[in-house]
DNA sequence: GCTCATATACCGTCCAGACGGTATAGTGAA
DNA sequence: TTCACTATACCGTCTGGACGGTATATGAGC
């Protein structure tokens, strides 16, 4: 104990973890504190209020997501773009079903303006978007497709198979093989 | 007075206005009531419990939606294929914006199990896809990208401007036009 | 055409419970 | 002594919803 950045992972994860099982209604203060086997004052000295914990989950998600873009483009030295990555890490099931997309429902349950930090990192994404080689509007189209996936996945309406799921991948990822440069 | 059916709609459109003026979690029994100008009372008489409320949101905003790309497609005197006004549809300022979508922004609020009414309609859409003369991917694709323009403008987390997006409703258009039938 | 019962469409109040947040006293490690 | 908590008690507010009451409409029986 006495480590102050561990507990709060802890915090941020028990929060997730709230909202993935019992659902953003149950996102109490006490439930979060109870999951992560932290009194509810331990809670509130860490995020001194509910606002602050949302917050908190919003930058987390971002982070993750951003990090795992990174990771992606790095370890294919280069060969990867960054849109390509982007599609990628949106089909992930692994990724797309992970515990932090919890913290967009939370803040969309208290707060749409607690989304604004993603609203921000959006702009710098379009950035890299038209940045790339693609056609503009193609590009954009693409990036569309990959956050309706995601999104239809997250709210559960989305009825498209594991099967159908992997076709639409390789179509987009054809599709920015094709189009790009000419 | 005396006319149940014009009260509930009453009910449901002062609900919507609510989620869209002071956010979910404003979203009470009595903001509603009070919005409707009915007595809370009153409101429990139509709507038994809140979960009620929020049910007749999510099929009211699916109605409109279905109902909206249906008359598209009457107009258009069958020149539109039902693809091309699902697109049109998102791509619609006024209808992205419509307060109905504040049913969704509710149902997530508060149990996400309440959008099951919209997934299911949503395997109906599929097949209506499935059914297009376009290639299924493709038709996936571009379908994916209707929905991420809707949500992300719905949490306004989408940064294209006004220019950019009719550019790229174009391109969509183009896109199913182009392709159909090879 | 009048009476009376019943159903419909509400109104307004009240209450138990939950929640966010505060306060306080104490603990154990560095 | 300070930091990083635990544990518990408590407060004020809000919320869903139960409840009892009321006005109007409908319709049956005579």
């Amino acid at each position: 104990m006495a480590n102050p950045l561990e507990t709060k992972r802890k915090l941020l994860e028990a929060a997730s973890l709230v909202v993935k099982e019992k659902g953003v209604s149950a996102l109490t203060l006490e439930a979060v504190a109870k999951q992560a086997n932290v009194s509810k004052g331990g809670l509130l000295y860490h995020y001194p209020n509910k606002e602050a914990l949302l917050k908190a989950m919003v930058v987390h998600l971002d982070e993750n997501f951003e990090r795992a873009i990174a990771k992606q483009i790095e370890q294919s030295e280069g060969r990867i773009t960054w849109l390509e990555a982007y599609v990628a890490m949106s089909f992930d099931p692994q990724h797309s079903q992970i515990a932090e997309s919890a913290g967009m429902l939370a803040a969309i349950a208290n707060d749409l303006s607690l989304l604004e930090p993603l609203a921000e990192r959006y702009q710098v994404l379009q950035q890299q978007l038209e940045a790339s080689d693609l056609d503009s509007d193609l590009a954009n189209i693409i990036r569309l497709a990959a956050d309706g996936l995601w999104f239809t996945e997250l709210f559960k309406i989305s009825p498209l198979t594991e099967e159908k799921r992997s076709r639409v991948l390789a179509a987009l990822l054809t599709l920015i093989k094709e189009k790009t440069n000419d």
